[in-house]
DNA sequence: ATTATTTCTTGATTCATGTCAAGATATTGG
DNA sequence: CCAATATCTTGACATGAATCAAGAAATAAT
């Protein structure tokens, strides 16, 4: 279980089995059932999560009650309200399964010590912050320069799995646009390739 | 001129004498007037810009040469197309100078060198990276949650002056928005508070 | 299997914002 | 100081997407 964890840190540092042996004795796991909470807004986040299996997301809720999409996390990947993580804020996002899940969890005292402790660690969150930041330009730049089907379309392109894992009107949500809207978008694609 | 640079790191980390003449050795000074660049789209991003003084901008632009500007750069912050620099790819990016500016330039080897000399520089570029992603994170829910007026509003309270150093049609590419657009809002907010 | 719930589609309508155009103001350069 | 350029405003109009509503299809629960 902890296995995935481990592998994806070796992508972009070297672990001995000391420093594994270190990350055992501090990182929990927690299992999620589908449209159970990892976080409620009004909460504040505790941990960083990791997904072993499964997917969650995080969203927010605007006035309106519409949900609005931040991230999706399936496994592999890292998800948290890293603002209410570090100032110990309490947060407007919410965090939940869409898939039943196994996550490992990592609390502020925990990161903190393994940062230290394992120093590759602490490389790895360099480049996880550079890499994510990197990736946030990106997707502020879609939003600035490409319609909802070209968006859409790119989603597709890079994770052409997300359309039999997650409802389509959490994707639609996910690119800025409304259930109604990705509908006839989708519907015009069909069209064209025929 | 190099003061500017060596306060804006103390906020974060301890500098030393002898890390300042190693920063002195490795960084270089460029000025820069009005409307003239510090990249244009098709280069590769040699260099991370810290504003000693005056006012940068990045901007990109879509396929009907309509500008995006991503990020504005005043004194005390710094500019480069990141991806650019750390891959060493084609930017699709410019970075033009607001107002006459001046600029201290990190290149990429001495990026790196640096960060291994001076081992603050690193920390402080973790803490850099992971700020510059918690706010584009704010920047992004404000687009997806707020209206055009809500986020006029929003920027003007965080950044007063900012009317008075940028023609408001940057502003409202910056919002998302058109010349237009925002003409019409402001319009609006001045009735209100009458 | 049957019901209940969630998800998706489609049509009709409204609304916010973009686009185009022209004139007014302000700023800059010779 | 005048001309040239850049910036801002305003009106008329077009358009893409949101909203509202209702039914179809698919999925999950009992």
């Amino acid at each position: 279980m902890l296995d995935n964890f481990f592998n994806k840190l070796s992508k972009t540092i070297t672990l001995t089995e000391a420093d594994k042996a270190i990350f055992r004795q501090h990182v929990s796991v927690k299992r999620l059932r589908k449209h159970q909470y990892l976080l409620q807004e009004g909460e504040v986040c505790k941990s960083v999560a990791f997904v072993c299996k499964g997917m969650l997301r995080s969203y927010l809720v605007d006035k309106k009650n519409n949900e609005h999409i931040i991230q999706f996390a399936p496994e592999g990947w890292f998800i948290s309200d890293l603002n209410s993580f570090i100032m110990e804020d309490i947060s407007n996002l919410n965090i939940e399964a869409v898939e039943d899940s196994e996550l490992i969890l990592i609390s502020k005292t925990a990161h903190v010590y393994l940062e230290t402790a394992v120093p590759g660690f602490y490389k790895f969150n360099y480049m996880q912050y550079r890499g994510a930041y990197m990736s946030l330009q990106k997707r502020l730049t879609d939003i600035f320069m490409l319609s909802i089907e070209e968006r859409y379309t790119k989603l597709l392109s890079i994770y052409p799995d997300i359309t039999q894992r997650v409802p389509q009107h959490m994707i639609a949500s996910y690119l800025g646009s409304t259930p109604e809207t990705l509908s006839r978008v989708r519907k015009k694609i069909f069209v064209k390739k025929d």
